[in-house]
DNA sequence: TAGATTGTTAATCGATTAACAATC
DNA sequence: TAGATTGTTAATCGATTAACAATC
C-alpha cells in the first residue's frame, strides 16, 4: 500500500477516537509554536502515552511518518484534520438557549473549525427574536417545519432532562445524522444517528468517586 | 465476608467507574418511578450493558442482590451513592464566571447531591460583587488568600485556555484535592490531586470524526 | 554510512462475557 | 419446593505494549 491510504475498514475502536482529539490538540499547538517534527517518542511524553500507543493508532488510518526522522508537524496536523472530518463544513442547529445554549453558540473554536451554528431554539417566549452570535433565536415549535427547509447535520441538545428525548426525535426526524447532547438523558435512537454525549453530572459523579476511592485507601 | 462489606482495595478500573454514574442516574429514576426491585438483566436491557458486567462491577463494593429476587431498588441506590461519596458534603471553589460558569454556578442538581460552591472568582472587574446563586463573585486575585483560610475539596476552571494552568497551580497550592477542568487545557498537577477533564472541544471532533467515518464507509 | 525512528507483528495485559454452583 | 437470579470463576475477547526488521 502507498504511504497516506486509507487502510483499514473495520470501526476503529473507541479508544484511538479519544485519543485523536488529543493528537490534534497537541499538533495544534505545536505547529503554533512553530516545531516542525515531532516523534511519536516526543508525542508520548507530552500526552502520556506511550510511543507505540501513538504508532499504532495512527497506522489505522495511513503511514505519515518517516524512518529516522518521524512526523513533520503540520503534514501529521492536515492528516489528523483529515482523518476528524474537519476538512469538511458542519452545519448545526442548537436546541436550548440557556447558559450552555450560550457557551456554544458563543465558542468560536467552533466555527474556526467549520462548524456553523444554523439556527437557535428555545421555549421561552422572552428569548424568541434576540440575537445571538449572528443568529435569532426562534421559537422551538419551529424547529420541525425548519429542518424540512433547511437540513442540518447535527443537533445540539441543550434543554433539561425533561425535554431532550422529545426534541431529539424532532431533530432525527428531521434528518440530523449526529446529536450532540448535554442533558442528562440517555437518548433512543435509530443505529445510523450517532449521540455524542456530555454528562457534566456523571463527570463530577467520577471525580467525586475518585476522591472518595483516595479517602477510603488513605485511611488503612 | 458478609453482604455489604467493602472488598477490594486494587483501584477501580476506568470502565467501572464510567458506569458508576450511569447505574446512579438509572437507579434515581427508577426509585423515582416508585420501582422497587430489578434485576441485573433488567438493568442491563435498560442502559444496553450485559448482565454479567452489572453484576461484576458491583461486586467490586460488595454483595448487594439476593439470588432469586435481584436487587431492592431503594437499597442498591443508597449503595452507589455511598460508593460515590454522596454521603459526604463536597466544598467547590469556581473559577470562571463566563457562560459555562454560570451554568454549573446555577445548576441546582449539584447543591441537591451535596456539592457546595462556597466561592466564586473572575478576573473581569465588571462581575466582581455579582451574586451568583448566593454567591458573590470575588476577584481572581483574591482566590490565594481566600483559600488559606477557607479550604475546598474540588476546584473547578471555567477560564479560557491561557489561563487555565496558573489557576490550577494556584488552586493546588491552595489545598484543593480533585480539579473539574472545563478549559481545553492539559493540566499538569501532582500525583496527589485528581483532574476530571470535560474537553468540549474533543468531544464534537470525536462525533465529527464518527460521521465522517460512517460518511467514508457508505461510499462503498 | 551510522543513527534514528517508523510501521507492524507477536506477546502481554486487562476487561468483558459466558457459564454455573450457591441459594434466596 | 421449584424457579429465578445472584456472585464468581474460567474462557474469550480486545487493546496495549515490547520488540524488531525495514528504511529514511
Amino acid at each position: 500500500m502507498t504511504a497516506r491510504g486509507r487502510k483499514k475498514r473495520e470501526a476503529v475502536p473507541q479508544g484511538v477516537v479519544g485519543r485523536l482529539p488529543v493528537y490534534f490538540r497537541y499538533l495544534t499547538d505545536l505547529a503554533l509554536m512553530g516545531v516542525d517534527k515531532v516523534s511519536s517518542a516526543q508525542l508520548g511524553e507530552a500526552l502520556d502515552f506511550t510511543a507505540a500507543q501513538i504508532r499504532s493508532d495512527l497506522s489505522y488510518f495511513g503511514s505519515f511518518g518517516q524512518q529516522g526522522y518521524g512526523y513533520n508537524v503540520a503534514e501529521l496536523l492536515q492528516q489528523v484534520r483529515q482523518i476528524l472530518g474537519l476538512d469538511k463544513k458542519h452545519s448545526i442547529v442548537l436546541v436550548g438557549a440557556g447558559n450552555i445554549g450560550k457557551a456554544i453558540g458563543s465558542y468560536g473554536w467552533f466555527r474556526a473549525e467549520g462548524f456553523t451554528i444554523e439556527a437557535i431554539f428555545d421555549i421561552d417566549p422572552h428569548l424568541i427574536g434576540n440575537i445571538h452570535g449572528g443568529c435569532a433565536i426562534r421559537h422551538v415549535d419551529e424547529l420541525e417545519r425548519y429542518l424540512e427547509r433547511h437540513p442540518a447535520e447535527i443537533g445540539v441538545i441543550a434543554t433539561p432532562k425533561e425535554a431532550a428525548q422529545a426534541i431529539c426525535d424532532v431533530l432525527v426526524a428531521g434528518g440530523v445524522r449526529g446529536i450532540w447532547n448535554f442533558s442528562p438523558a440517555h437518548l433512543d435512537v435509530p443505529d445510523d444517528v450517532i449521540v455524542e454525549n456530555i454528562h457534566l453530572t456523571d463527570s463530577l459523579l467520577r471525580l467525586a468517586f475518585r476522591l472518595n476511592e483516595r479517602g477510603q485507601n488513605d485511611e488503612d
